[in-house]
DNA sequence: GTCAAATATTAGACATTGCTAAACTTTAAA
DNA sequence: TTTAAAGTTTAGCAATGTCTAATATTTGAC
């Protein structure tokens, strides 16, 4: 595995979260809008991840990118950092839920192998993070799951919150507040919903 | 305090060590060997250094370069990162005492300030890394305390290991199984100790 | 199928931090 | 005090990753 810096670690991250389930080719333009970083600077990353060897990602000019097993890989282990990460803050070091975020972002890039196996032990391997999202295992293994966002559930009809978004800290103590954590059961009653 | 860069924090924590208590001006090659880096490259980042406001370093070309006040308070903060990192790898994740430095070295740059507070908290505000060596306070007050080397040490008097460098993991492994830990004492035998 | 709007890429710049090679300054020996 | 060695700085370049402005391609409306 060719070692990454931060900005390509994100970079990865970035398109597999895009990719969705089907793994689709990701435009320039998506990404950009996601690292928040303009549309020529993504560009010039593409051109420089695709042109490595081995390389993280398949990158075909205007029609956009989709990560090699290698780049899926490494985006993967990312994202076990920063889900074991969280639930290791949130759990040992007494983080809140809103607070476990911003933390594991950073730290996600810089851990060791064995720092995350020791987290991973500590904790049992644990299967969600606070947020209730699936980690990754060591071996890229990821546990399917179906979900639909609340916004678009049927009136009505009962439902069990399985993950919230952790990106907002504000909206996270507002959800804890509500008891909007993952395990909830919920029913949205029809004429309560906001028009968005 | 402006922000730093790891290579910054790097330089600052080469100064603060290399200029010893009496914080005398540090040579760049000595710096450059310290970082192992060039000493065209020292003379680079020094000169940026020195220019910025608020300034981390007085520096006088061809003379060598001290602290301020302001660079002694980052690389102290640093050193606290990573002496209160060691303690926790050590005592919670179960890293032997020759793994931590390593860990250390990378992570404490990028921990947070809530990070190091709820780390300080989970280990009850040590005051010693595994390797013996004092663990800043939050405030840059640092306890003092005589040390001699061993090397330097007289024959036949009685001495008691306060701290052992943590950079040679294969000599930790090996200062391990001859019991050579702060807090054991010992005395040095005539005629036993090598020429070097 | 054309053309304008949306999207994407190229070109050229900058900041950071490293490098080598050449030039300069300080130190210490004779 | 001269001079050579040791130490330091300057100059110029490379890689990373960002930006703006200009240009090119693709898409969708007609």
């Amino acid at each position: 595995m060719p070692a990454t810096t931060e900005a390509v670690d994100d970079y990865l991250k970035a398109i597999l979260e895009l990719s969705g389930p089907e793994e689709q080719r990701v435009t320039s333009n998506a990404l950009a809008g996601h690292l928040e970083v303009r549309a020529a600077s993504v560009t010039g990353m593409l051109q420089k991840l695709a042109l490595q060897k081995p390389s993280f990602v398949r990158y075909e000019k205007h029609h956009g990118v989709r990560l090699s097993e290698t780049g899926k890989r490494r985006a993967l282990e990312v994202i076990r950092h920063h889900r074991l990460l969280e639930r290791f803050l949130h759990d040992v070091l007494d983080f809140s839920w809103d607070e476990v975020h911003e933390e594991a972002e950073r730290l996600e890039h810089y851990i060791s192998e064995r720092l995350e196996d020791r987290i991973a032990a500590k904790l049992g391997d644990p299967v969600f993070d606070p947020h209730g999202h699936i980690i990754p295992e060591k071996d890229g293994v990821v546990a399917v799951r179906e979900e639909v966002a609340l916004s678009k559930w049927p009136c009505g009809v009962s439902a069990v919150i399985s993950s919230v978004s952790d990106r907002d800290p504000a909206a996270l103590r507002e959800m804890k507040r509500l008891g909007l954590v993952p395990g909830t059961v919920l029913t949205v009653e029809p004429g309560t919903r906001s028009a968005s």
